[in-house]
DNA sequence: GTCTATATGGCGATAGAC
DNA sequence: GTCTATCGCCATATAGAC
């Protein structure tokens, strides 16, 4: 099982996650992954038995990966303004780099809502530990006239939004890829203002 | 072609709305859809031709119905405030309604992002329009450390976020059906003043 | 562990009767 | 226009040699 300098598992695994992230399950062909990993797609099948299997694994890995981001920005002990200007900047930043998991998951989890329970166990971080974080560093800052759910759907909603939809929003807005990337950097550095304002009084 | 009461065309496009939105291109069979309208498969090549003839009439439709909504709310002549207001409450009230189109149209897009050019033509808006308004609504209220384009892509993103993510963000606050939609309701409460808040200055 | 070859089932699409 | 029957292909999965 680990007797190729970089395991055939992994490979397969990797292969596997380009694939499913872009084309999702119904639209991924083992043939495809096989190719992408270059071996046979009989191997495929011999280290994950079947199609689901290898799936389960891609879904667990990006469910992992966009949680555990979240968490470490979300969850730590920072004051609330730097809170979320590390949310936004490193958050979005992970998401650019894995542009396809996001919509990835929405889109995988909104047919098959059951999964989401199973996948969660496998996440070390309980998902209401994220919001009671939050709420504690709003009260510290003594923020009241917000829901703390709120905020953080507000903040996920427009760090994860513009990824989602960016072939949409390109075009909506005429914006060539680097424009657009250039945009989202900017969103960056203005978000975070844009947020503070939203929920401190005047 | 109108012969039955109702006629079979329009049966057949309300069921392949009912299972493309929920399963998308390539997770859908023609004969669920044929089961869906009540009829036999052979019946949707007889109207339709091919797979991808029907899809491409129930993606045009989706893009139309989401765009044209949009349009009525972010394109009137109201001031700012008040067009806010209706953008949040309508569309969200719109999107609940229908609320797999957003996804359907998110994941499709990202899958064959050329085709939402030859989409757009279908529309009766040009996409820049909506931002045009906006802008000029912007500029009446005398708003100006805020890009509307950002506020346009924010609004968006809080308004559709929630829907998209439904079902992951009700297990993460632990929400049943009807509590996420008492949440929903209350958003749309609070959301237009969170946005004046974010853009009006102290 | 890795390959070639093949079994098995399902799906889109068509032929042809009514 | 609507049906039944069927073709042809392709995808998952397995058998079996090396």
């Amino acid at each position: 099982m680990v007797n190729t300098p970089h395991c055939t598992e992994e490979k397969i695994l990797e292969a596997a996650k380009k694939i499913f992230h872009r084309k999702g399950y119904d639209g991924t062909r083992m043939q495809e992954i096989a190719d992408e990993a270059g071996i046979n797609k009989a191997l495929l099948h011999y280290y994950f038995r079947t199609k689901e299997n290898l799936f389960n694994a891609v879904f667990q890995d990006a469910f992992k990966d966009i949680f555990s981001r979240l968490f470490l920005t979300v969850g730590s002990d920072d004051p609330l303004e730097e809170k979320l200007g590390k949310m936004i900047n490193e958050y979005i930043g992970f998401l650019q780099k894995n542009s396809f998991i996001p919509g990835f998951i929405l889109s995988e989890i909104n047919q098959n809502p059951d999964k989401i329970i199973d996948v969660f166990h496998s996440v070390p971080v309980q998902p209401l530990f994220l919001y009671e974080k939050l709420r504690d560093s709003m009260r510290d800052a003594r923020i009241e006239n917000v829901d703390p759910r709120d905020l953080f759907i507000n903040v996920l909603s427009m760090c994860i939004f513009p990824v989602v939809a960016k072939p949409l929003l390109k075009v909506i807005f005429n914006f060539s890829e680097k424009e657009y990337d250039e945009f989202i950097e900017k969103r960056k550095k203005e978000l975070p203002e844009f947020i503070m304002n939203a929920i401190t009084k005047k």
